[in-house]
DNA sequence: GAAACAGGG
């Protein structure tokens, strides 16, 4: 089954296989239990019981294949550490992977999904009272520990992929460090599948770590002789040299991004009409994260014509690091992994966000040639000496270290956290991106002077699943009365560019983009789009309600949606995905008890709302043409693809910094210079 | 006249 994203509600495979009480059940029974007890850890099960018991604090290393993540909590389970209605929560890195694992143990459990075996992610909670064993991302553990700050219903908390170092896992790990000792009779399990156990170790003042073994096939590293100049070129080579030297089997292509992934399929077409016609079955299959998700589904789908297993028509899968962790794409037998990756990156005092490409480390080199011994012996070829392989970082920057830090304060502050400096994180971001975040909150109104929570605006805004500068505009909007407007302003604001330009239609995606420009900017477009969706979503309310009808209008209506998108070259994915923080956050501020109410057709108090918003991000036109932001004094152009992109307007208030070819700014609204000194005098002194 | 690695609430 393949692990990909999936949209809404689970389906209800799990029913139809309890309900059919035939040999068919009762074989597939039997496939479980074999392939349960074939499983590595399965000869360890009372071991590491016995260890669980024995201390409060266990990491476990268990190597890709040991079945940890499902058999874990079940031993658990069975071992009586979900007595007194307590339960056992498993936390992921990822939505995907908290709900397929789900999946699986409720079926190894013969239970129905949301019984005993249950997940629960943003937007959707499939457990109920009696959940016992229960998956769910780590971002929601964390956001459950702002109500229960002791996770006092879990009698055990295991951390998952603890080794990935996600900025949620080192928060919920430091918080739990706080807290374990107060969390009578509970234990926490930190799981990693990399090797250095230490860090956890050490961390957890000399916890006991156990191993377990894997199940991998092995894979064969290559090395070239010498540096490649260019490592675009040397994939290419290598591509051609597997399809036309090695047997049967698909290959895996790390590039860096879309661009580049692009730019291969080309070279890789215009190579292969090189080639006699015998060797021309070669196909090339993208995937990257920004790609509609039907697109995305062909890395598991067969060849075409559905000779892949026949002939012998090999598979390109050109991937980002996608593939590293979130996809796996059955059928690799190569990898090919030129050593680097595009990783975000962010300057503190400047503000200024960036993508760079940087090497790989070690840990991460492991990661992509595991993706080739998946499903039996492979080989993967490194585009790099192996002296240069030695000179690499040992594992990846934890991501703590690289990015805005507002939002993880402002969670800290919530629960109880209020010396900062002072957290015991397992690494301490600099002190320089602490100051700064702090110094956002201050001005964000979140923080007093003594850098205590304020009442009410900061305890709202931590409540709130929103970057804190979009929790506080809506706070703003309910003043301004234009919450109606703000709360879908954010909702879009939060998810990827709704606007998909594909390379070869880049004029027709253009002209069907100014049907919904405001030339006041991009936060009103953005505004417009939103409400055509839902227009077209929600036009068939008047139907009489009843459960036949309401399937089919609802199957009508997403036709008509998919192809209205397709016409307007507008993300599907992003727009729902927008409703569905819309809904959530709508419901948030309801609960809080602001008022939600429209400014109409007045955008002028909309826009002095966004001003009176995001002061901290106002820019002056230079005379040059250029802008400059007030609070970092960067001289910055607007980005190419805002509807202000060369209006020369005078004043403008953004969302993003971002640092490519040039310092640009994002999402940008035409405001007057006098508001923000009106608006935002603590920030804006009056200039003569 | 540009360009979005991945992930989360």
């Amino acid at each position: 089954m393949p692990s990909m994203a999936q949209n809404g509600r689970v389906t209800t495979d799990f029913k139809q296989s309890n309900q059919a009480h035939n040999s068919n059940a009762f074989a597939r029974r039997e496939e479980i239990r074999q392939q349960r007890e074939s499983l590595p850890i399965a000869s360890v099960k009372e071991r590491l019981i016995e260890e669980v018991k024995k201390h409060d604090v266990l990491i476990i290393v268990g190597e890709t294949g040991s079945g940890k993540t499902t058999q874990i909590p079940q031993f658990l389970f069975s071992a009586g550490f979900c007595r007194e209605g307590k339960s056992v929560g498993i936390t992921q890195p990822r939505r995907v992977a908290a709900v397929t694992v789900a999946k699986r143990v409720a079926e190894e459990c013969g239970v129905e999904l949301g019984q005993k075996v249950g997940y629960s992610i943003r937007f959707d909670d499939r457990t109920s009272g009696v959940t016992r064993i229960k998956y769910m991302t780590d971002g929601l553990l964390l956001r459950e520990a702002l109500l229960d700050p002791y996770l006092s219903r879990y009698s055990v908390v295991i951390v998952d992929e603890a080794h990935e170092r996600t900025v949620h896992t080192d928060v919920l790990l430091g918080l739990l460090k706080n807290v374990q000792k107060a969390r009578l009779k509970s234990k926490l399990i930190i799981m990693s599948a990399s090797l250095d156990a230490r860090v956890f170790s050490e961390y957890f003042g000399g916890a006991r770590a156990v191993h377990i073994q894997g199940r991998q096939h092995p894979v064969d590293i290559l090395y070239t002789l010498y540096p490649e100049k260019d490592y675009v070129d040397a994939a290419l080579v290598t591509i051609f040299q597997i399809h036309l030297e090695e047997r049967h089997g698909d290959i895996l292509v790390f590039l860096t991004g879309q661009e580049e992934i692009e730019a291969v399929e080309r070279l890789v077409q215009e190579r292969l009409r090189q080639l006699p016609e015998s060797n021309r079955k070669l196909v090339t299959v993208p995937i990257f994260s920004s790609l509609p998700s039907e697109q995305q589904m062909r890395v598991f789908m067969p060849a075409p014509d559905g000779h892949r297993k026949v002939s012998l028509c090999c598979i390109v899968v050109l991937a980002t690091n996608i593939a590293e962790t979130s996809v796996t794409i059955p059928g690799i037998k190569f990898v090919i992994d030129p050593g680097f990756v595009k990783a975000r990156s962010y300057d503190p005092a400047k503000g200024m966000e960036s993508l760079i490409i940087i090497p790989t480390s070690k840990a991460q080199a492991l990661q992509r040639s595991g993706r080739a011994g998946r499903e039996g012996p492979g080989k993967c070829f490194r585009l790099y000496p192996e002296s240069e392989f030695e000179k690499l970082e040992d594992s990846t920057k934890p991501e703590i270290k690289r990015c805005n830090l507002a939002n993880v304060i402002l969670q800290l502050k919530a629960l109880g956290v209020d010396d900062i400096f002072g957290f015991d994180f397992i690494e301490k971001p600099s002190r320089a991106a602490i100051v700064k975040s702090l110094e956002h909150l201050f001005l964000l109104g979140a923080l007093t002077d003594d850098c205590k929570l304020s009442d009410p605006v900061g305890h709202q805004m931590a409540r709130l699943p929103l970057d804190p500068i979009y929790s506080k505009a809506l706070i703003l909007a309910s003043q301004f009365n234009c919450l109606e407007e703000m709360l879908i302003t954010v909702a879009m604001l939060s998810v990827d560019s709704v606007f998909y330009a594909p390379r070869e239609k880049l004029d027709e995606s253009r002209t069907a983009a100014k049907c919904f420009a405001s030339p006041d900017g991009d936060h009103i477009t953005l505004i417009n789009v939103y409400r055509a969706a839902e227009d077209l979503l929600e036009k068939r309310k008047w139907v009489p309600h009843t459960e036949r009808n309401e399937k089919i209008f609802k199957a009508k209506s997403e036709k008509i949606f998919k192809r209205w998108c397709k016409e307007n070259f507008i993300n599907g994915r992003s727009v729902r995905h927008a409703r569905d923080i819309h809904s959530q956050i709508r419901g948030h501020v309801e609960q809080m008890g602001l008022r939600i109410t429209s400014c109409g057709d007045d955008m002028l108090q909309f826009r002095r709302c966004l001003a009176a918003s995001f002061f901290i991000n106002a820019a002056l036109k230079q005379p040059e043409g250029n802008y400059r932001a007030f609070g970092t004094g960067q001289v910055v152009q607007i980005h190419p693809s805002s509807v202000l992109f060369q209006s020369k307007v005078e004043c403008v208030v953004f969302n993003e910094m971002v640092q490519t070819t040039n310092k640009y700014i994002r999402n940008v609204t035409r405001i007057e210079y006098m508001w923000l000194t009106e608006l935002a005098p603590h920030y804006y002194t009056m200039q003569s």
